[in-house]
DNA sequence: TATATACGGTACTATGGAGTTCCGGATCAA
DNA sequence: TTGATCCGGAACTCCATAGTACCGTATATA
C-alpha cells in the first residue's frame, strides 16, 4: 500500500491529489505488466486501464521506470501475511494448508509480474531488489518458518538444508509457469509436496 | 546449424551468399539477446557484433522476429548430445556426470536468452515451442534417459513420476539464475541431486 | 465567491529503432 | 573481362511511444 512516489510536499491551496486512486494505478499497471511485459506496457494503456489520465500518471511518478518500480515494491504487501501462516502441527499440513485458489492465483499472477520484467532485473538492481522484496522472498519466509518449526518439533533431522528446501516449491511452480507455459494446480503442488519436498526433507510416504 | 532462413530459391548469376557467415550471426543474435533482451536488442547491435551489414541481415531474415526465432530454434543442436549420453551404471553416476565446466556455461547461457525472451513467449507461440525445442526438453530427454535406466536396473521404483524428476534439477537451476540473480556451481548442482533427486526417486544417502 | 490545484482527456514534441535504399568494393559464372 | 549479385556501411523514411502542454471541469481552502 505504502509507495515510493513524489508526494511528500504537502502543497497549502487548492484540491487535494485523490491518494485513494494511487492503489488502483499500480494494480492497473501491473496488470498489464503482467499481459505485455514492461517494453509492450505503455504509459497510455496503464492510464486507459485505470481510467485515469496520462498527466495525472506523470503527476505523481516520473516516469515509467518510476511507476513499475513502485508497482512491483508495492506487491510486497498483497498475499502472504506472515502473521497469520498456518500452524497445522505437521510440516505437511503446514505446506498442504497454503495451497488456496487465491493463493495459486496471487503466486501466478506475480509469475506473469516476473515474467514481464526479467529482462530488465538485469540491467536494474533497484528493480531487481524490488522483485526479489516482493515475489520471491515472502513466500521464501513462509516456509522457512514451517521448516524450523518442523525442526524444533523434531520432525525432520536439525541439519536439514532449510533455504535449499525452500526453494523446491517456488523453483517447480516457476519453472512450470514460465518455461513449460502449464499453469499449476492443486494436485501439482500436492504431488510436489508428497514426491520431492517431504522426501528430501527426509520424510518417506506420507502419514498425515 | 540448421536455420529457417529464406535460402531456398538458387540464384544463377552473380556472387553467392556466404553462408557460412550465418552460425556468426546467429551466435551474435544470440549474445545480445542474453545480455540485453528481445526488446533491448537492436538489429545494429547484432550486426556490429557479427561484424555485418545490417543490409546483410535483412536479406537473410525478413525481420527482428523471424531472426530471433531463427537464432533460438538454432540452439538446438549445441550443448547435449542424446547419442553420447553417459552411462556409469548408476543413477547417480549419470547425473553427476552430466556436470561439466562448458555444460554450466551452456545452461546458464541459455537461461539468459530465456530470459530475454520469457515475456513475448507469452504473444508467439511460433518462438514458445522454439524455446521449449531447444532451451527445455534436450535437458529434460536427458534426464529421462538417466531414469528410465535406473528403473530398467531395479535401482528405482518403476511407479517413478519420472516427468516430475526430470523438472527438478533444470527448476532449480532456473529459479537460482533468473529469480535469485545467482550463477549456479557444482557444489549447488551436486547439493540438488544428493538432497532432492536421489531422494525423491526413492535414493537415501548417497552410497556411490 | 475567488483562487489555486487536481482531475480526465487530447494534442503536441522529441527520440529511437525497424526496415529500406543506395553506395563503392568484392566475388562469383560465363 | 564483363555482368550479376553479394558484401559492409551509411544515410534515409516511417512509426510508435515517452514525456509535455494545455483544455474545460471538479474540488479544495480562505
Amino acid at each position: 500500500m505504502t509507495h515510493t512516489g513524489l508526494d511528500e510536499p504537502k502543497p497549502r491551496l487548492g484540491r487535494k491529489r485523490d491518494h485513494t486512486r494511487d492503489p488502483e494505478i499500480l494494480d492497473a499497471a501491473l496488470d498489464v505488466l503482467a499481459e505485455t511485459g514492461y517494453d509492450g506496457m505503455t504509459i497510455d494503456m496503464v492510464a486507459a486501464r485505470a481510467k485515469a489520465g496520462k498527466a495525472t500518471l506523470y503527476r505523481r511518478w516520473t516516469s515509467k521506470a518510476d511507476l513499475v518500480l513502485d508497482a512491483v515494491a508495492c506487491m510486497k504487501s498483497s498475499g502472504i501475511d506472515l502473521d497469520e501462516l498456518p500452524d497445522t502441527g505437521t510440516l505437511r499440513g503446514d505446506l498442504v494448508a497454503m495451497i488456496k485458489a487465491p493463493s495459486i492465483r496471487d503466486s501466478e499472477r506475480k509469475l506473469n509480474v516476473m515474467a514481464g520484467i526479467v529482462s530488465m532485473i538485469a540491467r536494474s538492481p533497484e528493480l531487481a531488489s524490488a522483485a526479489h522484496e516482493a515475489l520471491v522472498e515472502p513466500r521464501a519466509s513462509a516456509n522457512r518458518v514451517f521448516f524450523q518449526r518442523a525442526i524444533a518439533r523434531g520432525e525432520i533431522p536439525a541439519d536439514c538444508d532449510v533455504e535449499r528446501l525452500c526453494m523446491i516449491g517456488p523453483a517447480m511452480v516457476a519453472y512450470s509457469v514460465l518455461m513449460l507455459r502449464k499453469p499449476v494446480d492443486r494436485q501439482f503442488l500436492i504431488a510436489n509436496i508428497d514426491g520431492i519436498i517431504l522426501p528430501a526433507a527426509g520424510l518417506r510416504a506420507t502419514t498425515d
